[in-house]
RNA sequence: GGAGAGAUGGUCGAGUUGGUUUAAGGCACCGGUCUUGAAAACCGGCGUAGUCGUGAGGCUACCGUGAGUUCGAAUCUCACUCUCUCCGCCA
């Protein structure tokens, strides 16, 4: 959510963050409808002050034994025509809240303009993507021979987009999230936190999710609450509507969860193996720092999400996002996207966004610099440090062998009771 | 699932026969006096948001949420949410 008083002071701001929504907003409207609703309010507190100096005066009057019902029936009009007042402010602030819950947040101006994936713009490089001297399998075709991952049970027991892990790939997606865990908490200082996996709708609403996207969630029937695409949900949410002491910040938080996409509109795409699936694990990044900070804590979370790539030898490179591919609720999104073998590409397994305060003013979340200091809203970022099931799939292809066999990263073999290689 | 209690400003807490309460008071916090410094004491300040105004400042709303009764609601009525206690069931 933005400023209304920013956006109504400053329209070209207001421009720039339609470039994303590719301009289906009624301008126009928006900005008259503000005029409407200040006036309505004017005309309704002058009114309301009127009726409390009535007020006043009755038992005033009454007790000077005078005749109040002639000032009475006066403001038993008055009363209604400031409830009619109420009820149309109520509509107008309504519809502004439901324009400007779809407004995405305003690009920062370091962000390349471009319509899609084509046009962002590629950072950095790490590693060199792996050469096989043999033809090197897909994913899926090494789970299945391995016996670690199972697709079509998932299909039986559920339906498209599930995947059973076993043995040595069910341990191999415990052993990546306990590495990772364990490297942002000791590592980089984040405080782990193991989140529920369901929110009710106003965290939705909180981080971005809702209103407008409502068809990419899963929501549990007869009830409010949805299942979480992300860890961010519930933990951006945890400090909703509070007012935390400058001295608390920056908040660093990491956390496991699984996540459940609805994918619509994917459908299609990438439908065999692990890449894009209703359920994924994830482990998240999420902070919480002051606007004059909060740029260059996005390059260190995002450093802190590409280590756990250099240390599992997965080659990668690092993308800013174009306007049209940012997501509804970012100012500025590096990708990570790692090289996988199968798709002869680099495919996204990280997202790290700085949000500014677009999140936190909807989820009210302030903070203050000192005891008499003005309430400001705190600037929240995050990322994936990364996602499980991609980074399974990359590694079962990037260290896979001749014989079928895929060797063990070596950051990962203490959490596999030192298991070297998995083998048939 | 059953029974009961509760929700007031950063915190504690008064106010519930509807009208000088414009939400008392304590604590915390901030500024000042005093002091070599600090504490104590004393004096003053101290919520959030909207709106009008160039400004000083004014006005309006907010006592869990929403609706209602009334000239007027923290206070009365109804619904809902959440928290706590006890019972039952349960990993």
């Amino acid at each position: 959510m933005l400023d209304i008083k920013l956006l109504r002071n400053d329209p070209q701001l207001l421009e720039r963050a339609l470039l994303k929504s590719k301009g289906k907003f009624d301008k126009d409207g928006f900005m008259s409808l503000d005029v409407k609703r200040r006036e309505l309010i004017f005309k309704a507190e002058t009114m309301k002050s009127d009726q409390n100096a009535a007020t006043k005066l009755i038992p005033q009057y009454k007790k000077e034994g005078k005749d109040t019902s002639s000032l009475m029936e006066e403001m038993r009009s008055l009363s209604n025509e400031i409830k009619e007042l109420d009820q149309q402010i109520r509509q107008i602030d309504e519809q502004i809240a439901e324009l400007v819950l779809t407004i995405p947040n305003i690009p920062n101006e370091a962000v390349p303009l471009g319509d899609s994936d084509t046009d962002n713009q590629e950072v950095r490089k790490w590693g060199t993507p792996a050469k096989f001297d043999f033809e090197p399998k897909a994913h899926w075709d090494i789970g299945e021979a391995l016996d670690i991952l199972d697709f079509s049970k998932a299909a039986k027991v559920t339906g498209a987009r599930f995947t059973f892990y076993k043995n040595a790939g069910a341990r191999l997606e415990r052993a990546l999230m306990n590495f990772m865990l364990d490297l942002h908490t000791t590592k980089h200082g984040y405080v782990e936190v193991f989140p529920p996996f369901m929110v009710h709708r106003n965290s939705m609403v909180g981080t971005g999710q809702l209103p407008k996207f409502e068809e990419d969630a899963f929501k549990v029937a007869n009830t409010e609450y949805f299942l979480i695409p992300t860890a961010e949900v519930p933990v951006t949410n945890m400090y909703r509507e509070q007012i935390l002491d400058v001295k608390e910040l920056p908040i660093y938080h990491t956390a496991y969860s699984a996540c459940f996409r609805a994918e619509a509109g994917s459908a299609g795409r990438d439908t065999r193996g692990l890449i894009r699936q209703h359920q994924f694990n994830k482990v998240e990044l999420v902070k919480f720092t002051t606007p004059e900070t909060s740029y260059v804590e996005l390059e260190k979370l995002t450093n802190d999400a590409e280590e756990v790539l250099q240390l599992l030898g997965l080659p990668y490179r690092v993308v800013k996002l174009c306007i049209g591919d940012l997501g509804f609720s970012s100012a500025l999104t590096y990708d990570l996207e790692v090289w996988m073998p199968s798709y002869n590409r680099y495919v996204e397994i990280s997202s790290c966004s700085n949000f500014e305060s677009f999140q936190a003013r909807r989820a009210d979340i302030k903070f203050r610099r000192g005891p008499n200091e003005k309430t400001e809203f705190v600037h929240t970022l995050n990322g994936s440090g990364v996602a499980l099931g991609r980074t399974t799939a990359c590694i079962l292809e990037t260290y896979q062998k001749a014989d079928g066999s895929v060797e063990v990263p070596e950051v990962l073999r203490k959490y596999m009771g030192g298991l070297e290689v998995i083998k048939a």
